[in-house]
RNA sequence: GGUGGUAUAGCCAAGUGGUAAGGCAGAGGUCUGCAAAACCUUUAUCAUCGGUUCAAAUCCGAUUACCACCUCCA
């Protein structure tokens, strides 16, 4: 049975959602003034890995993410590179969708953008208007805070904490104008030469957590089931979309928050943000690292927990990776040696290990003991590969298990191609099994050799000589 | 100041009362003509101090360190 944490409660709860068999979700996306990094990364694979369980356990998942592509940061960043805003939109998100794709992230259901639903957030905010939970104020809309009787209570502060958090940061000019500090823009007018839409307050553009609310509910009802983000978001982002959906719709607005730990790069295990200017970016690192490496690596952390970010941690997961390979190849390698026929042993031993991730991975996610078990399974199937007699039915059935499994981790496993066409590679490789039976070791060793710099490394087994392309 | 999180071997990390999973790296071994791959063996006074208990990494209290949110951020 799969529990999840719920930040809302504080507390792991037993996973059930509105609809049986199907779940409706909703992932905060990027604002799309730049490359995304490998913070916003790891939010997308955290998310991506949740989904592909639930798809395991067999549910139907609505996926729905947004872009934010409208903002302050979106205006400035058109400016200085002298584009429109639509336009900067555009170039990130096809960047979003190359990087995302590159890293095996499935694509949403729906990736709706804010700007695309501006009639929808106008009404949205003029029911709010309307209910009394909102007033408008020199072309802004501000939502009252205080009127909302839960608000606070995702991020587990007082209004009146909050408040004197608040009061440090917020700008003269926007205390004047809301009636309480804690009070939040659904509605901004725009200054002159910024891009904006027509609305009952004049010209302006939606505040940033009303879209989240109208495309949230817009696509997948009024009461989600499962709700993610970054821990950032947390507050006030999410606080605020509670305020404005419950109010607006008279319903629960989410049954399960979920919420990911950072990226932390440096000797201080900082966070990885674009105000710290520490990032890197999913653009940039793929250039060096293997996408499925990086994808391992964060996939392997349990979402709740930070990832550090560091050249160490890669190349262990590399290692992993490539570990786990190899045993799939050495299945693969078996195959044309193998008796036909099942193997009842594998079949067991195939099954308590699926058995086993799954109590592992439903509780909240656990991946770190998911993939112990895969290690266990990995282990399983290599000294299979080895065993004087195999069965083509055992072997598949290792293989299937380990495809799988793995895939849940976003991890594509396909047999590595060792095909070799060229007919003096092979001549070679035969002359040295000759001077092996020859005992000739010195010529075999050389050609061994030869073969290596060629990018071809050779193995000797029970089954005869292996070989396969660095 | 308020709120939340984290502290387990060289590194990553599981583990919420019964004397510490797993992975990487290291060491030794089996196999091999030698390798490679694989497999086997091997590495911990669980941040500190105190308390509860027959028994604590696990519960309680205190302390220390680090991170995050309270302002845009995944």
């Amino acid at each position: 049975m799969l529990t999840i944490y719920n930040t809302l409660t504080r507390k792991k709860e037993i996973f059930k959602p509105l609809h049986p068999g199907i779940v409706n979700m909703y992932v905060c996306g990027p604002t799309v003034y730049n490359y995304i990094h490998i913070g916003n990364a790891r939010s997308a694979i955290a998310f991506d890995t949740v989904r592909r369980y639930l798809e395991f356990k067999g549910y139907q998942v609505n996926y729905v993410s947004n872009f934010t592509d409208v903002d302050d940061k979106m205006i400035k960043a058109a400016h200085e590179q002298g584009i429109t805003v639509p336009q900067l939109a555009d170039k990130y998100i096809k960047a979003f969708m190359e990087d995302t794709t590159a890293i095996n992230i499935e694509p949403a259901t729906s990736h709706p953008r804010a700007t695309e639903h501006i009639p929808e957030i106008i009404n949205f905010v003029q029911r709010l208007i309307d209910k009394g939970y909102a007033y408008a104020k020199d072309g802004d809309v501000y939502y009252r805070a205080r009127k909302f009787a839960h608000y606070g209570e995702l991020s587990g502060q007082s209004i009146d904490d909050l408040e004197v958090g608040a009061s440090e940061h917020v700008s003269a000019d926007e205390v004047n104008k809301k009636e309480d500090p804690m009070d939040f823009a659904l509605w901004k007018a725009a200054k002159p030469g910024e891009i904006s839409w027509d609305s009952p307050w004049g010209k302006g553009r939606p505040g940033w957590h009303i879209e989240c609310s109208v495309m949230s509910t817009k696509y997948l009802g009024d009461t989600l089931d499962i709700h993610a983000g970054g821990q950032d978001l947390e507050f006030p982002h999410h606080e605020n979309e509670i305020a404005q959906s419950e109010s607006a719709t008279g319903h629960k607005f989410v049954r399960y928050w979920m919420h990911n730990g950072f990226v932390t790069i440096g000797n201080d295990n900082e966070k990885m943000s674009k105000s710290l200017h520490n990032f890197i970016t999913v653009h940039d690192i793929i250039k060096t690292v293997d996408p499925q490496v990086l994808r391992f690596f964060m996939a392997t952390t349990q979402y709740r927990r930070p990832i550090q970010y560091s050249e160490a941690n890669l190349t262990d997961a590399k290692n992993n990776l490539e570990h786990i390979q190899t045993a799939f190849d050495n299945l693969k390698y078996r195959e044309k040696d193998a008796r036909d026929g099942d193997d009842a042993d594998v079949q067991k031993q195939v099954t308590e290990y699926t058995n086993r991730f799954i109590e592992a991975m439903d509780d909240d996610i656990n991946v770190q003991n998911g993939i112990a078990v895969v290690y266990e399974l990995v282990k399983a199937a290599n000294t299979y590969a080895q065993a004087a007699t195999v069965y083509r039915g055992g072997l598949k059935e290792f293989e299937t298990a380990m495809v799988k499994l793995i895939s849940i981790f976003g991890i594509k496993l396909v047999a590595t191609d060792n095909e070799i066409d060229d007919e003096k590679i092979k001549a070679m490789i035969e002359e040295r099994n000759q001077a092996r039976k020859n005992k000739d070791f010195a010529r075999s060793d050389q050609i061994r050799d030869d073969l290596k710099k060629q990018g071809i490394i050779l193995e000797d087994t029970p089954q005869g000589t292996r070989y396969k392309k660095e």
